[in-house]
RNA sequence: GCCGCUGUAGCUCAGUGGUAGAGCGCACCAUUGGUAAUGGUGAGGCCGGGAGUUCAAUUCUCCCCAGCGGCACCA
């Protein structure tokens, strides 16, 4: 596009009502936007110039399909997030001259601006530079487009101190134009497109927290501070959004966990966790659950050892490849001598298993197998360790001490089709059960450590693939995800608030079975290394609890639920109805509580209300009298009296666990 | 591991250079009630750990540790 010589050629817009308006030559957004009215002129943000966002003083000098865009788009919400990150970094160098910018990309719900400075911020100076920024919105500053020469740029970044700005100039790729905006006496380069004025953000912003992050995300970079903000187009929308926040964390399962005595973690174990006995029958049904799924479809649960020699991590490839996560241990009695050191640092080392695999190939290789034998399933609710960073600990999604829901299925290699989609399957239904409709895919790829040769990973990768395409399920890739011994799939499921969560993986893995002497005697009578295919429904129990928890805000389906039903009568005299009650629940297998506390009923119900107990049997003597109880539900304002065999019955049947038929 | 913030009773949190307080919970007493808090009394704290400054430190300084929010890593 020319626009010297098309400055004297008329330019025709057509509206996305199909009308055309004409202009003499060049025309931008604001001079359209007025041209239709006043309206719309104050409403305008931007324009889409041919699907292309554009700034509205950018000059439009061919005929084009265009359309301004207002606060009301979904596309305004980028550049208003934008403009608030930059009318940010603008506030923050008034202030702090100090200060260099670096990056500040748009985020899910908002924005963040990564500084250059000695000293970071702190949640005081937020308080200044949002304040600041309110200033810099009603200056109204004009914010204008200029481009720039390459060399130019960067000379002036380097000139004025802005070092990260001139290397990020300097990485662009040539040709690309190179534009800087300017609002006010502030400058900075940026793709663009912006507002016409700072006054048009508004004031539907807040600046919500600040963090370290690493420059280009590199753990060896140098740190930055960031500080991270939302922005909306009014109030209401800026007001529900910190309202979505604060019920987010209502479900936070570290605090469930406490206010339902479900679990603990203390110092003396970090990332380990005391499972209470509230939160321990979740874990046992919810193994109870996965295990019979897992019977049914062909699984064989085996144990395998937590401690094994480096010799043998060494062979599995984990010592290479894994090693700085593992917990390793001397096989050595410790010296008792008060004097000496514990250890003398001599030993043979042992290592506690980050991992399943290598022992399920231990298994495997006893004895000899034949083609006949093959798929074999061989599962493991398998406790592992993992010497996770201390920095990302996190209650029960991150810990150290994992159990999953793992196996390992040997098979030839004809059988990667069909067991890939017997397990896209079972996957389906459990996540279907337990309350999880909503899943993705994604094929992760070889990533750049990894162990086999190039052909290996083309092979498996493609093997992957068309069995994935088997399934009929949609899938996305994830470059460079894999896992070192093979490609994989990931599966992200979508909770009740809409975060995903990747719990579900399926791993090709040709590489484990050769390296640990895997074989089975083929057709042909001879030996055949076997595909190994590492898969896991839940992830880890620990973790899958946690999104289970936060998924339901605890409030757990029947089956799930630590305690199913609390019996409580009014007054202390239909104590020994509630009783028989109880005793009648218990035999029907019913996870029953029996309170009889010298409470009011109204703090009772509040009280197991409270704790999230499913149902209350509240009885008193109507309900002694004519064999009936009062049943009510959490979550409901109202009871329900029913007869107490119809209403034991009646919760036996709801509190059964799903079978993959639900 | 890196950056920042925080650490006081079981929980949620006040507070002070002169060794601590509330609400809930807990125990006991009274109360016997109809579906989200009945009233009273009481017990309960090495103020995260260690060093330093000070006549005196829970409070100020430094160093650890842990938790929290991010980053990096990841199930």
């Amino acid at each position: 596009m020319n626009e010297q010589t098309s400055a004297h050629n008329p330019v025709n817009l057509r509206l996305p009502d199909g009308s055309v308006r004409t202009f003499d030559g060049p025309v931008d957004g604001t001079t359209l936007a007025a041209d239709i009215g006043p309206g719309l002129l104050k409403a305008a943000v931007a324009i889409k110039v041919n699907g292309e966002t554009w700034d509205l003083s950018r000059a439009i000098s061919a005929d084009s399909d265009v359309a301004i865009v207002t606060k009301k788009d979904a596309e305004a919400l980028d550049i208003l997030r934008h403009d608030c990150a930059h009318i940010m970094a603008e506030a923050v160098q008034e202030l702090f001259p100090d200060t260099q910018v670096t990056i500040g990309p748009n985020i899910t719900d908002g924005f963040f601006y990564d500084f250059a400075r000695d000293k970071p911020f702190t949640e005081d100076d937020l308080i200044v530079i949002e304040k600041r920024m309110h200033e810099i919105v009603a200056r109204d500053e004009q914010i204008i487009r200029e481009e720039w020469d390459r060399t130019d740029a960067i000379a002036y970044f380097k000139k004025i101190g802005e070092l990260y700005k001139a290397e990020i100039i300097e990485d662009l790729p040539q040709g690309d134009t190179i534009t800087v905006y300017r609002q006010g006496d502030w400058l900075d380069l940026c793709r663009g497109p912006h507002l016409p004025s700072t006054g048009k953000l508004g004031d539907a912003f807040k600046l919500m927290k600040v963090a370290g992050a690493y420059w280009r995300g590199d753990s060896k970079n140098a740190m930055l501070t960031r500080i991270y903000g939302t922005c909306w187009a009014d109030k209401k929308a800026l007001k529900a959004y910190l309202h979505r926040l604060e019920e987010a964390e209502k479900r936070d399962h570290r605090k469930l966990g406490r206010e339902m005595d479900l679990f603990h973690l203390q110092e003396e174990a970090q990332g380990s966790v005391f499972w209470h006995p509230a939160g321990y029958t979740m874990w046992l049904q919810m193994e109870k659950y996965i295990r019979a799924r897992l019977t049914e479809h062909g699984y064989q649960e085996i144990k395998t050892p937590q401690l094994l020699d480096s010799k043998f991590w060494e062979k599995s490839g984990h010592w290479a490849k894994f090693r700085e996560n593992m917990f390793v241990v001397p096989d050595e009695v410790p010296s008792t001598d008060e004097d000496a050191p514990v250890l003398s640092g001599k030993a043979k080392l042992m290592a506690l298993k980050p991992m399943n695999c290598p022992a399920h190939v231990q298994v495997f290789n006893q004895g000899t197998k034949s083609y006949r034998d093959l798929p074999i399933r061989f599962a493991e609710f398998g406790c592992c360790h993992r010497n996770e960073a201390h920095g990302a600990l996190h209650g029960l999604m991150r810990v150290r001490q994992m159990t999953q829901d793992d196996a390992h299925i040997f098979c030839r290699e004809d059988q990667i089709t069909s067991e890939t989609v017997n397990f896209c399957s079972l996957l389906s239904s459990v996540y279907r059960d337990l309350g999880f409709p909503e899943f993705k895919v994604l094929l992760a790829t070889r990533p750049d450590m990894r162990s086999g040769s190039d052909e290996s990973w083309d092979l498996a990768e493609a093997r992957l693939e068309a069995a994935l395409k088997e399934t009929g399920l949609d899938y996305d890739f994830a470059p460079g995800e894999g896992a070192f011994y093979g490609p994989k799939l990931e599966f992200h499921l979508s909770d009740a608030i809409g975060r995903t969560w990747q719990c579900g993986t399926l791993q090709l893995d040709p590489n484990t079975p050769k390296v640990l002497g895997a074989t089975y005697i083929g057709e042909d009578g001879a030996k055949h290394a076997p595909v190994m295919l590492h898969r896991a429904v839940l992830g880890t129990l620990e973790r899958f609890l946690g999104i289970m928890i936060e998924h339901y805000a605890g409030r757990m389906p029947l089956w799930l639920a630590p305690t199913q039903a609390v019996v409580t009568p009014i007054t202390s005299s239909a104590d020994g109805y509630a009783e028989e009650i109880y005793n009648r629940l218990i035999a029907a297998g019913v996870r029953a509580e029996l309170d009889l506390k010298n409470e009011k009923i109204n703090y009772k119900v509040r009280f197991h209300s409270h704790r999230k107990v499913p149902a209350i049997f509240v009885v008193g003597g109507r309900e002694e009298e004519d064999g009936t109880v009062s049943v009510r539900r959490l979550g409901s304002k109202h009871s329900n009296v029913q007869i107490a065999s119809e209403a034991i019955d009646a919760l036996v049947a709801e509190g059964r666990m799903p079978n993959g038929t639900a």
